[in-house]
DNA sequence: GTTTGGTTTTAGGAGGGTCTAATTTTTATT
DNA sequence: AATAAAAATTAGACCCTCCTAAAACCAAAC
């Protein structure tokens, strides 16, 4: 079993890797966690020891597929806690990361498959984000377009349609990047527009163009 | 906040001190929690520090008010989740308890609230261990020792002195739970073992050992 | 009151995870 | 290609929790 300190760095080597796609630096370890570049470097070496990174020195680290099995899983109990809190706990879905940091750390297989029959075995969690199966399998994401969205659902960028560069820097500017998660607070009648609400409780409204030029799941 | 240790030292102190009501010596805990006395003795000067108990050099210690608040929440915490897992999850009573050492240890004031009021408020936990409210304070409790039951009435297990994984699934084995009925019918002399007719009409015979560690009522 | 045996404490050390300060390596700039 | 800046690593230290070995203490028996 791998200790709480472990686990933290694998799922944060994890996220970055997946979302950049490559190598994931000493420096973005050690701003994530807040700790200092030195102890990252000591913990690389101590991942590369039980084969869940590969370390290259002073290149970054890559998880192998036993270091993402290990952070899939982590990711799931994450996720399945959080469902947890707000469908069973009445938690508002800002309410739980901070909960689920500590529960995701929790050993038990039995457990964590009894959660998640119980939560009749839900395929994203309260901000949308997919929770990966009991094999680290992620559920398929579908994408649509958001001009196509449901009122009071949370989404997630995936993609544009247009590649426009005056789309980007305009997404760029309302502070939307791939990735950004919102809830569809409003859709005006009238034209056409939406007023979203991003995780961190900012409000922006988007026009019909715009959003029919965003792909969202 | 105490750190993961410092809460199963105070939490292990606690209970042998609430069960022979004197201090609790350095070897007591040292078998408890299966670690060497030297350490034992740099956690007791570690938690007189706190003021978390009352260290006296080479006599033991005895947990002053606030060490038995804290005791008491974990406490609480453990059965609360005991009871979830066994309400909720269904686990059986004999599955919850190592699960529920882990959990006991997660911070979050709400999250416990929120449980507690998921499960209804519950005054005894799946054992029949009484569950302390949010002050500390226990519901009353009217039971007692097996051991120490008549001939010839009727009785309800409620819990058990001894929480081992080994007696848990002794009684499991012979088809005692809590919540089990039966009749005492014979008082052996001899051995102080006990014959008990169950509601099945099932009977078995309990040492005196075993009857000293069920709770009834 | 001395001896003996068990309990408790002290002393010193080890591993995990962190830090700071200094050094080395890599990357970017000119 | 040389140099400056940034990033990464090493070295040495600290705190936490644990250990072993040795010393000190206590209590009970002779």
């Amino acid at each position: 079993m791998h200790t709480l300190t472990e686990e933290n760095y694998l799922k944060t080597i994890y996220r970055l890797f997946e979302s950049s796609g490559d190598s994931v630096s000493t420096t973005a370890i050690a701003e994530r966690l807040q700790i200092n570049a030195a102890s990252v470097t000591d913990m690389f070496k101590k991942l590369a020891q039980q084969k869940l990174v590969l370390y290259e020195k002073s290149r970054g680290v890559k998880p192998t597929e036993k270091g993402k099995k290990v952070a899939l899983h982590i990711l799931r109990k994450h996720r399945l806690w959080e469902t947890f809190m707000v469908e069973k706990l009445r938690f508002s879905w800002d309410e739980v990361h901070e909960v689920a940091e500590q529960l995701e750390h929790i050993h038990s297989e039995i457990l964590i498959e009894r959660l998640d029959q119980l939560l009749g075995y839900p395929k994203f969690d309260p901000h949308g984000d997919p929770i990966p199966d009991k094999n680290g399998k992620m559920p398929l994401v579908t994408a649509i377009l958001l001009s196509d969205a449901k009122v009071g659902t949370w989404y997630k960028i995936t993609g544009v349609a247009e590649n426009s560069d005056r789309f980007l820097k305009y997404l760029n500017k309302l502070g939307l990047a791939q990735g950004s998660s919102f809830i569809v607070q409003e859709l005006e009648e009238y034209d056409g527009s939406m007023k979203l609400m991003l995780q961190d409780k900012n409000e922006l409204v988007l026009s019909k163009e715009a959003a029919a030029n965003l792909y969202v799941s």
